[in-house]
DNA sequence: GTGAAAGCGCTAACAG
DNA sequence: CTGTTAGCGCTTTCAC
């Protein structure tokens, strides 16, 4: 005996109203008498009548659901920003369709069309490597869309991030300051404009302010994991760098370890800052010194600007820019 | 101006064929004449048509979407499973709503509601507290759901996982055969029956085999934080301890980390055992001895256990048992 | 304050 | 192989 899904209809009979009434008092409507109210509460009540949110969706053209386009649900950084977009969609009775992109441009375009077909309501986008054609596909659907804890080098897409020139220009001329000849860059894709537009010129604007010479073969291209970190280790080592700003926390622990490892004594031999943060930063012996961010708080302002959005709300900014830190643990002198 | 969505009827127009064989062609109907389904093409292209997901799930009753309620994503643990889910599920293509619950009943249930009102085809559940209001949700939707990397007592949902009371056990004996005289559990909320009932079991019935007296002063009952490990380390070295068998990964690192600085010695003077095997058993110094798990097959195995449910296919195991393993690193002697 | 009725965009018999 | 025709369950004018 398949259980009969009891309908707006049947509630409307039950209680002797229209479906209108019904349909009223599930959305809060003011204007239904307190009588009727109750009588229609009560019906549904008892019948246990669940709106089904499909057909709302397809009458009223809104879901209350928005997508999340997440490179790695298992790197720290990217879960911690999904923490914060998560508590305020909730908060604002949203929920979050979450699709892995592997940071892949062919598999985020096709995340985004079934998003879109799913109509959601918004969107939001963490990654550094936003393709033309996903641009377009974003514009095609004049869907809201906020770029979290990522960016863009063309700022015509609403966002929520740190200054992450100013952030790698501090933490490296922090490490240049205290007498390191060679700082090494060891960063993740320079396909993805974070590495590539921004801490790269966050770097060389460091080099550049001190006097120092740019170099090259300082400039490590990784893949942000720890095992790249730790086979990395020797080369950066022998490069002749004696620190290093790292672009994420796993692959800086991987590094860390490696050096460990190989014996070289950090931070006695080698300076180490990563950048985002997270857990990680504590956990590692040394505990490692980081660029401080608001992850949580990143997330949580970009799913907030969402929302103005999707209401058609004036939002004066558009490409927030939250404060960022620089704290000194363990792997710097 | 606003754009105006383009629907199956202006398809139908364009191509002088009925509603009905546009939605044959993008269903993949086999029952359409080769030259009609070009035209259609070719229409839906040049028209830049997209199925409206919303309607056609109102209209088949099937979503494509499934729920996931994680109690944190930023718990590697569950992240890992999390990445499992999501591939599989991309796989089969379906969608992923991810509801954080924080391990928290009343915020389960109510999440669960709002799943339910979206029409989800099934439900993956992670967390280890099932109430019983929770599960007559689920019978009274009628819905599949699979409970993944945790554990219900009664063994009446089907369910992906290892085999905990094993695994405790026999890292249990391990420490207690190394000369340990005092082993300490330390696991987080004993309302958890995946503590209560599985783990402590498990403690148990090493001590007892290796005729070793239970002490409920070794038995800690924490929330599986790194700090709450870090602060716990003194009072856990203090019972008189020599060995800790611990249920979570972060806490685990906490603890080490709490011991470390506290002067002891691991494993030399401490030995420790954590469970989980996530990225957090490498990255600590010492790396830590641990349950191995396939955390990904998990999530994977759990996805693809719901697909067959929610297909009706016969399913000869409802209650799935995926081999663990011990693996020493540098936390055991 | 309440009801009638027309969709929302699509699928699924059922004919032919 | 293709078209007709009902809905799916709800929101939303528009009257009254």
């Amino acid at each position: 005996m398949e259980k009969q899904t009891v309908t707006i209809y049947d509630v409307a009979r039950e209680a002797a109203v229209s479906m209108a009434t019904v349909s009223r008092v599930v959305n809060g409507n003011p204007n239904v008498k307190p009588a009727t109210r109750k009588k229609v509460l009560d019906v549904i009540d008892r019948l246990d009548y669940r709106p089904n949110a499909v057909a709302r969706g397809l009458a009223s053209k809104k879901t209350t659901t928005i997508g999340v386009i997440i490179p790695d649900v298992t790197n720290a950084y990217f879960a911690e920003l999904a923490l914060g977009i998560d508590d305020i969609a909730a908060m604002y009775k949203y929920n979050i369709i979450l699709a892995n992109s592997d940071e892949n441009g062919s598999k985020e375009l096709q995340v985004v069309n079934t998003l879109l077909a799913k109509q959601v309501d918004g969107l939001i986008f963490m990654g550094n490597n936003m393709g033309d054609d996903l641009k377009h596909e974003f514009e095609r659907a004049s869907m809201p869309v906020v770029v979290a804890g990522s960016v863009d080098i063309k700022q015509d897409m609403p966002s929520v991030s740190i200054d992450y020139v100013a952030a790698t220009k501090e933490a490296v001329t922090n490490l240049l300051g205290r007498g390191n000849q060679k700082v090494a860059l060891v960063v993740g894709s320079m396909k993805e404009s974070i590495n590539h537009d921004y801490r790269l010129k966050g770097y060389r604007q460091a080099l550049e302010e001190t006097g120092n010479e740019y170099n090259d073969q300082l400039v490590f291209e990784t893949n942000d994991s720890y095992n790249t970190g730790y086979e990395m280790a020797e080369e950066i080592k022998n490069s002749g760098a004696t620190a290093a700003f790292v672009g994420d926390d796993e692959l800086a622990a991987g590094l860390l370890n490696g050096l460990t490892d190989r014996g070289v004594k950090v931070p006695a031999e080698f300076e180490l800052t990563t950048t985002n943060d997270t857990k990680y930063t504590e956990i590692t012996r040394p505990k490692m010194s980081s660029v401080t961010q608001p992850l949580y708080d990143i997330g949580a302002v970009a799913m907030r600007l969402l929302t103005k959005l999707m209401n058609n709300e004036d939002v004066t900014d558009r490409n927030v820019i939250l404060p960022y830190g620089l704290i000194k643990r363990d792997t710097t002198r």
